[in-house]
Parts: structure tokens; sequence; C-alpha cells
RNA sequence: CGGGAUGUGGCUCAGCCUGGUAGAGCGCUGCGUUCGGGACGCAGAAGCCGGAGGUUCGAAUCCUCUCAUCCCGACCA
């Protein structure tokens, strides 16, 4: 392809819309416009890129047997009514009423439609398993779309949906699909961690999700440096050492702190570590109020104490109203003792004795209180959030923590769907069973973004060469040169015909402005022809991953550009 | 949905407080000079100042409403 007549509106300034690295250089570099809040439209370099990924993905699901289908953006509000989902699922379902006024909804995501699919066509255990993915436009109606690609409202997914006719063949699924999703992102060079996931209330199943790691991510991945152990935060399981003896604790006694209503003021006030404090927050659980207690110096993981809880609807924090009327205090002395709610105790609590906890009376908090004497606890579990230097719990290393982003979830269904929309066959006793479905969901829109977000550096993208638009800019410097540009067709024609893909800047630009542009865009390789280097009889080369410049002969180019090729390739950890 | 901010040529912004009939840089068109890391000169094209209403002799500027976008939060199988 040629540059002069190709369409790459590249932008010198950074519009003020965009926000984080990879949409201001997704911008920039001339891949996608908006259209309007959250929907872009991909220009060519942009298509290529997601073209890349996607087609990776695609290779990838077929080579773990996977089917692809394409099913319809547009679904039936009957079916979303038959699973439970059309009342549950918000307002992010996009829903609108036909000529005919039956109700409809933009795709979301395609539990419904792939079930009900098989539900009609599987009547056999002898037709299972079977695992039907399709690369396709979804629609969200987000809150609030924001970071460009990375969270818009219409983007393409990948999403595979397998049915078993029994857990070990579901197992099966899963674990292959957990392979597939490795493959693919190494294959596309991105750096990335599998970590197990919350599986929220569905519960009993299990759930991965793949991250990107990059400093700009949403999400906090705890990982292991010695095993394989790796959680999402909100998943992370807090150890604590085991119990020795606890220390016999004075009776309680209530004592003046006025004004002190966080730990730190407290601790402050009472010259004492946050540690010495006991932190309880008040919750309201479907409409009834709760109390959770931590370590002064800790953070409450609400998603611990939701799935402790199995609350249907939602757990919020009580607001200071709601604070005063269950225990009498303002917010800041809240404490376990005298207390009528469920208390909910971090398993950490009962390590140890003596702690100060609020007195549940303004400008008051109580000393030497034993929580096994002076309080009744539902029960002592994991309702802390892990923090740093905290160790593995699969092997005692301290655990590092970095940020992900998320661009791929696996998860083990169970019989959600299968059971709501009646989703049956005969097993080989002719008795009739649910299918056990699982669901795995790549975001490959997202993965350019996240794939950005990685890398980059101040000069632009840097794409890793698997979804680089084109893996090599080559840079003819004087197009109106017959010699250069006769060796610029030649090089284009011998790489093209080995399938490299090439961009060739043939425009009648200055060279400032043409080695911007092949930065910017971020090309992995970059081959520049010029006077200087024709006089010598060379190649200019670029490695834009490492910013390295060498060079390489006109003689036997073909070659040695190919040696060299390899050499870059290496550098992104590709074969 | 709450909180905050911003809407002025294609892009980045100034002008608004203190009303007087719209500017800069980049980009774009033409000509000339340049030509190895986003050149320079000259000449141009391009904006009913997000929209509606109001105040005023006069509104980009003041007031009211509205729409849109962005940020923070809530939300995210």
């Amino acid at each position: 392809m040629r540059l002069s007549r190709y369409y790459a509106p590249t932008l010198k300034e950074t519009p003020a819309e965009a926000e984080v690295i990879s949409h201001q250089l997704l911008l920039r570099a001339g891949m996608i416009r908006k259209l309007t809040a959250g929907i872009y439209t991909y220009l060519p370099l942009g298509l290529r890129a997601l073209n890349n990924v996607a087609n990776i993905v695609r290779e990838e699901m077929d080579r773990a047997g996977a089917l692809e289908i394409l099913m319809p953006a547009v679904q039936p509000a009957d079916l979303w009514k038959e699973s439970g989902r059309w009342d549950f699922y918000g307002r992010e379902l996009l829903r609108f009423v036909d000529r005919h006024d039956r109700e409809s909804c933009l795709g979301p995501t395609h539990e419904e439609v792939v079930t009900d699919l098989v539900r009609h066509e599987i009547r056999s255990y002898r037709q299972l398993p079977v695992n039907l993915y399709q690369i396709q436009t979804k629609f969200r109606d987000e809150i609030r779309p924001r970071f460009g690609l990375m969270r818009g409202r219409e983007f393409v997914m990948k999403d595979a949906y397998s049915f078993d006719k029994d857990d070990a063949g579901a197992d099966a699924s899963y674990w292959a699909m957990y392979e597939a999703y490795a493959r693919i992102f190494t294959r596309l060079g991105l750096k990335f961690r599998a970590v197990s996931a919350d599986s929220g209330a569905i519960g009993g199943s299990f759930s991965h999700e793949f991250m990107v790691l990059a400093d700009t991510g949403e999400d906090t991945i705890v990982a292991c440096p010695d095993c394989d152990y790796g959680a999402n935060l909100e998943k992370a399981e807090a150890v604590c050492p085991s119990a020795g003896a606890i220390p016999a604790c004075p009776p309680a006694e209530q004592i003046a702190t006025p004004g002190s209503h966080t730990v730190e003021e407290v601790a402050a006030f009472l010259k004492v570590a946050p540690a010495a404090v006991v932190k309880t927050l008040l919750y309201i659980a479907d409409g009834k109020p709760v109390a959770a207690l931590v370590r002064g110096d800790r953070e409450l993981n609400e998603i611990k104490l939701k799935n402790l809880l199995a609350a249907k609807e939602d757990l919020r924090l009580a607001t200071p109203e709601e604070v005063v009327a269950a225990t009498g205090a303002p917010v800041g002395f809240a404490g376990p003792v005298g207390l009528t709610l469920p208390i909910y105790a971090d398993r950490e609590l009962a390590l140890a004795s003596d702690w100060i906890v609020g007195a549940n009376a303004a400008d008051a908090h109580m000393l030497h209180v034993d929580l096994g004497r002076d309080a009744t606890i539902v029960s002592f579990t994991d309702l802390r959030e892990v923090a740093p230097g905290d160790p593995c719990p699969k092997c005692g290393a301290t655990l590092t923590f970095t940020k992900g982003i998320e661009v791929g979830h696996v998860f083990k269904l169970g019989l959600k769907y299968s059971e709501a929309l009646n989703a049956t066959f005969l097993d080989e006793a002719g008795k009739e069973q649910f299918m056990i479905m699982g669901c795995y969901g790549i975001g490959v829109s997202r993965i350019v973004a996240s794939c950005i977000e990685q890398n980059n550096d101040a000069s632009g993208i840097v794409f890793p060469p698997p979804i680089a638009p084109f893996e090599v800019a080559l840079i003819n410097l004087s197009p109106k040169d017959e010699i250069a540009t006769a060796k610029a067709d030649e090089i284009y024609a011998a790489l093209t015909k080995a399938g490299i893909q090439v961009l060739l800047d043939d425009r009648d630009e200055r060279p400032g402005v043409k080695f911007k542009d092949a930065d910017l865009i971020g090309f992995p390789i970059q081959l520049t022809l010029g006077g200087k280097g024709l006089a010598r009889g060379i190649v200019e080369t670029k490695d834009r991953r490492i910013s390295l410049k060498g060079e390489l002969p006109l003689d036997g180019f073909f070659e040695a550009f190919m040696t060299w090729r390899d050499t870059v390739r290496q550098g992104w950890g590709l074969e």
C-alpha cells in the first residue's frame, strides 16, 4: 500500500476529549474517529489492527475446536423475559420497539440467543459437546462510556459458548478455552496474566480473567512472584498467620475521644498504632443494616462481604442518618460492643484482643475490648482487602501488585441459562438433562486499546508486530528521485511477495514529517531509503520497540532483512 | 442519576470578568524558496461564537432554559 493514496489522517495535537494515552494516540495516529459518545468509526489503519487481532483470535478458537457462527445484533424481548434478564439487566440494555410494537433490544451479550439456538437443535448427548463462537459488534448503553475504545458503548467482542453433557466435560471445555486464551495473548505479543476472578452470585463455578498488564489499567492484579497464584484484587484471599496464644485482656472501659472520627484521629489521640483500632463499618444489605469489622489499618473488601451475605439486591454503605439510627452515635463512633445488628468480623481480628473500638456514643471509644468476650460476632471470615506485603495464600511468598486491563474472561456458567431456557438433551440412559454451559469473552477492540496502553512512548504507539496495521513502514525520502523510487518499489515488491505487510511512504513530504508519522503510528519496523544511504549502498533500519537504528546492505537485502526481522520479533517474545 | 468543567474555522485555544459587530498557532488551497526528525515567505479559503428565549440602541460577552461533550462518583454477565 502506498501512503500517498492511503487515508491516515494524523494529528499533531491531542484532541481535548481524549484522556487516556491509548485514546489520544488512536485519534492522533488516524486510526479512529468518534461519531458520538462511546461510538467510533475505524479508519483504515485502525481497522487493520482490529482485524489482525480478530484473525488471531479466530485461528486459535478454531484450533481449540470452537465453531464460528454469527448471531443477530437485534434480539427479541421475549427471549430475555424467558431468561429473566429483561427485568434484571437494567438500562445498560438498549431497548426499543419495532414497527409492530414488538419489544426488542440490541444484544449486549448472547447467552439467550445461543441457548435458544442450541435447545432447538441438540437433542442427544451424542451431539455434545459443542462450542460456538462469534466475533461481533456488541452494544451496551454504558452509564458513562470513557477512555475511547477502552469502554465504548459499541465494541467488537468475541464471545464463545460451550455446551456439555456433564461436569467433567464442562471443565474440559473450560480449560480448553483457558489454554486457547493463553495462546492468543502470547501470539499477540502482549504481556498478560490470567487471574482467578470473582464468580459473583452464580457461585460454585469458577472464572478467570485475562489481564493485559499496563500501569494505566483500571484493575489491580495480585500475583505471586514464586508460584502461579494470581487473582483480581477483589478476589484475592487475605491470609493471616495461625493464632498464637491470645494475651489476657483487662476489662473494657469507655474513654472520651472528643472529635476523633477516623481511625487515624483515634490512633493519634490515644498514641497507638492504627492497627490497634478496630474499624466498624455499617452497611445496608438488602435494606437491613449490618456491621463489618476490620483492623484499623485494613480496607474492607465489599465483594467479600457481599458474597458472605449472599446479598441479592445491593450492598451499600449506610448513610449518616442510618448510622445514627443503628448505633445511636454519629459516624465515627460505631463499635461492636452492645450493637444488636448482625456483626461480621475479619478473621484477623480473632487472633488478638485488647482492641480499641467505637463506644456507640458521641466522642467516646472503648479500650481493652475482647471481641469474643465483649461482643457478639456472627462469624470471623476473610473480609479485608489484600495489602502490599501480604503473603501468597498458596506458597507464602510476598505478593506483588500490578495494574491490568481485563481483555478476556472465561466463565463456567453451569445451568443458569440451560435451566431458564430449558436447554436439555437425552443422556445415555435416555434421561433428560440440562446442558452445562460455559461462556468465554474476549474484548477484541479493547485489546487494540490495551495494547497501546502497554506499548507506547513519547513518539507514539509501539505496536507489537502481530497487531500493527502494517509490520513495515518503507520510507522513501526522495519520491522524485528515480533511483530511490525504483529501489523502494523493488524492496516493497520483495517484502510483499514474502507475505509481509508493508506501507510505502511515497508522499512528497519533508523527511521529518515522514519519520514523525511512522513513529506515531508505531510500525514495528522502519526502513528508510534516502540519498545518504543509497550513496553508501545501504538501507537504514529502525526497530521501533527500542528505537534502535541500524543499516542493511542493498546487496542481498532481502536475506539480510529477513534475518534482522527475526531478531526484532524475538525482542517482542515472538517466535 | 449525583458532583465538577467545557462548548468560538478541521485541530489546540485566546477573546467573555469590564457588551461596540471575531482572533492566534497548527492544518487546508495557490505561488515561490527549501528539502535527513512535524521548514520559511507571500497570497487565500474557511466560524450565523452548541441551540432557544430574554435584557439592551447593540450580545461570543449579561440572564434563563436547553442540548452536547469531558472528568469524578454510583454502575460494569
